[in-house]
DNA sequence: ATATTGCAGATTGTTGACAATCCTGTGAGT
DNA sequence: ACTCACAGGATTGTCAACAATCTGCAATAT
């Protein structure tokens, strides 16, 4: 058999579950932009399926709050506006807080050398100036904080957040060689947070990198008078 | 014409949203109980539609966390097991925490009046020992507090997290005439802290209100010592 | 010139039919 | 009594056709 991992992976899958994940992975890594429209037919004769799969997944990804369907219009890549994306933010803060105080206080021996080895990636990221690899990274190094929080709703909550994020359209981690090392030295002191059982000084950690990234959000916001930001706490 | 709202009603909501809009009541309200089967030419049939629409309604359920699908066999509605309600009820107190801090920092009038008429139907219900009557006005005033946050995605965030707890077969809010009073109790001083605009305050105080439904999970969960009674709602 | 109307193409909404898969119960064989 | 194989029915998976709606453009009227 030529494939055949391809006769179990249609076993447990169906048809709409693999457009969703397909299309899902497009829109988050950017090479569907927001705003931009799904056409049924197109897709449809892109994935070399018919249009009913294809509308079974727009529905979980609306859901998911990927896309945004509007009756007899069609659907589009959901734009994310400054309001939203602050609100997302303002959220995420409290839940890294969670998961900071979380994984300081169970953090396990593989759970240990997983997040080193992230950093350890993120220091040859940085020393090739590889911008997107380390963005990847990032992204992966709070995935992973997150599932070793070992609470899966907190993990489920934080993710549809991070993906929410992913379509707001000026991203602000837009790391040059400099912010990229600011960014590493804070995730080395997480990290030894972390491994030092050390759950309020993870938590506050966590938090103020996350509020950084607000707070970046903010100086596109108000781009005139410095910070007027009205941050709470 | 017979039924002027029907056509207006039409031309905004498809029926696939339709559809997921009353199976979600009839799931939330219990008409349909976790593990039942939901047959798509039943529904059909009943409802009056295709199995197309069901089908779509289907996914965005499932991605929302009440039906689970499995290829080739059905779907069911979704049940949750002790520890998902308990890592819902643990995300779920953080959520309450914030919600206190904001609305009780931004409340305005007509949201104090919302907050006001809700306890008021409560003392309602208690009086009249309408059990039924005050478990809605109890997700009513959390619903209504999430609301007044004045964050969406906070307030979609906890919408989501209630909805899944729904599902948990044990219910622990079994509020007999005694627990109700205590609960209008808790409620009432909520209320007078977010009033009184003491952001810390209510945040404590719905902290300790989650944490409560919490510790009832765990005493169902861990049968130490006292109770044996298998509380099935 | 502006606004309006009507048409044509494109796109989505819905349906019913057909194919594939799973579940149940029946019976033969051990 | 137990296991296995195997129909037969029920249920889901997928598809292609038909209906309804929207959009853009051109022609017409004011």
């Amino acid at each position: 058999m030529a494939f055949p991992q391809a006769l179990s992976v249609l076993k447990s899958h169906s048809l709409p579950s693999l457009v969703q994940e397909e299309l899902e992975r497009l829109i988050l890594d950017g090479t569907l932009a927001p705003g931009e429209p799904l056409r049924e037919v197109a897709l449809a004769a892109q994935l070399g399926v018919s249009r009913g799969p294809i509308r079974e997944a727009f529905r979980a990804l609306e859901e998911k709050g990927l896309v945004r369907v509007v009756k007899n219009v069609g659907v589009h890549v959901r734009e994310l506006d400054l309001v939203e994306a602050d609100q997302i933010y303002e959220v995420r803060e409290v839940l890294e807080v969670m998961i900071g105080e979380k994984v300081a206080a169970t953090l396990d021996a593989p759970g240990e050398k997983a997040l080193k080895k992230i950093i350890a990636d993120m220091e040859r990221a940085v020393a090739a100036a590889d911008v997107g690899r380390y963005t990847a990274l990032n992204l992966a190094f709070h995935d992973t904080l997150a599932s070793l929080s070992g609470n899966h709703k907190l993990h489920a909550a934080y993710n549809r957040l991070v993906a929410e994020l992913s379509l707001f359209r000026r991203q602000t981690y837009i790391h040059d060689q400099g912010t990229m090392e600011v960014s590493l030295g804070e995730h080395k002191t997480i990290l030894d947070a972390v491994i030092a059982r050390k759950p309020a000084q993870a938590a506050e950690l966590l938090r103020r990198h996350a509020a950084d990234s607000r707070r970046r959000l903010h100086q596109v916001l108000a781009p005139t008078s410095s910070s007027e930001s009205k941050q709470g706490r």
